[in-house]
DNA sequence: AAAACTATGTATAACAG
DNA sequence: TCTGTTATACATAGTTT
């Protein structure tokens, strides 16, 4: 190749070794180029120069991410499988944890329960009446901390009208006390209304979506080495 | 090149085509190895023949994946990264989905009770005092169906003895049951026993591990584009 | 089908502006 | 540092073995 038979041996003055880089990197990509053309090829040429520049050449009929995944399908690597497949693994965990919180919640509700023991079922029903009669006390406790809350206020708003009372005494003939229109309000708060609230035990009816993954991208097979 | 002017353009010729291509795959095998050498190049020629069979010429300097790795950073396309994103939503979600239903059974064992207002303490206390009726019911209901069994199996037993003592009769003097034995099995079916079962409620100890991924692997950063 | 040959066009190292 | 020129080694299409 030109003047004089040339030694394939690293250039070590820099310059002409980018220049050189540069021109035969044009060449190298012209035959990528005429490969693809000539023979249906598909090529990816990627390279990196010494300071680090980047070029590359792939055949328009694909996409590098087709190369990249056909390279891994065909070498047996898949350099990415180690994430995938952690991740994958993950997934799967947490799914499994799930659908186990799933099954206790349904118990928990009365359902799915062929398949317990009655041993199991004992179990079951003593916790559940522990943790209802829990349930059960912290009502009344909040309950109670309301209705000493309103006590209070009541008494305070008693003593403030008889002050009002006082200060009016003498002008009205018929003294009347405002308070109506807080039974109700009181009465709610002693949990009398059965209303019931449905705020529990359904959200878990949220359907759970089709979280696998996998087969629909490009990600291949991802069989093992 | 070669014998008459050549132009660049598709050979129809298959057999030919593949000729062609085994020597200018040849040569720009050569020129890439020669890029390498003299230029200190990274170079990643990744080839498929139309027939699909597969080729790569790859700086030794460097693997296959960190060229890849390269390439994803430098020109700004994570190949990858949609799958990744998708998996980390979909892990995300679950562990979301996870942690309500963590906190449901958690107040349906009278725990973490302070966020709930007197009208959720309310529905919820309804829905398990419903929900344990159930439990209570299908226990019962285990449990008759068990001693309807042993009174079946009991009562064969009594008349499979009776002929046994019919056939013998007169040979013992002192006719025994050989029932003994059977009552601790009877008892521990009827529910006396309350060596309490312990089975629910605490699967949802076991620790969650850390599952966040990203990072630790050469996945690069995933930036968005 | 694969290897060898060879005529010829190409790529490019060295050089010049 | 870039652009252009040129001599020459190289790559290779077509052919033969």
């Amino acid at each position: 190749m030109g003047r004089g038979k040339i030694e394939i041996k690293r250039i070590e003055n820099s310059t002409s070794r980018q220049v050189t880089y540069s021109k035969r990197r044009a060449g190298i990509m012209k035959k990528a180029q005429e490969l693809t053309v000539l023979c249906d090829a598909e090529v990816s040429l990627i390279m990196f120069s010494s300071t680090g520049k980047f070029t590359e050449y792939i055949s328009p009929s694909v996409t590098t991410k087709q190369i990249f995944d056909q390279y891994q399908k065909v070498s047996g690597i898949n350099i990415w499988q180690p994430h995938y497949e952690r991740m994958q693994d993950n997934l799967n965990k947490q799914k499994e944890i799930n659908n186990k919180l799933r099954r206790e919640i349904r118990q928990r509700i009365g359902e799915d329960l062929d398949d317990l023991t009655i041993h199991d079922l004992r179990g079951l029903e003593q916790n559940m009446e522990s943790s209802l009669k829990t349930v059960r006390d912290r009502k009344f406790q909040v309950i109670s901390t309301r209705t000493e809350t309103h006590k209070k206020k009541f008494k305070n708003m008693e003593e403030t009208h008889a002050k009002l009372l006082r200060e009016f005494e003498g002008r009205d003939d018929e003294p009347h006390f405002a308070m109506a229109g807080h039974e109700g309000e009181y009465e709610s708060v002693l949990g009398l209304g059965n209303g019931g609230s449905h705020v529990f035990a359904f959200r878990l009816q949220q359907s759970q979506p089709n979280l696998q993954s996998g087969g629909e991208f490009g990600m291949n097979d991802l069989r093992l080495a």
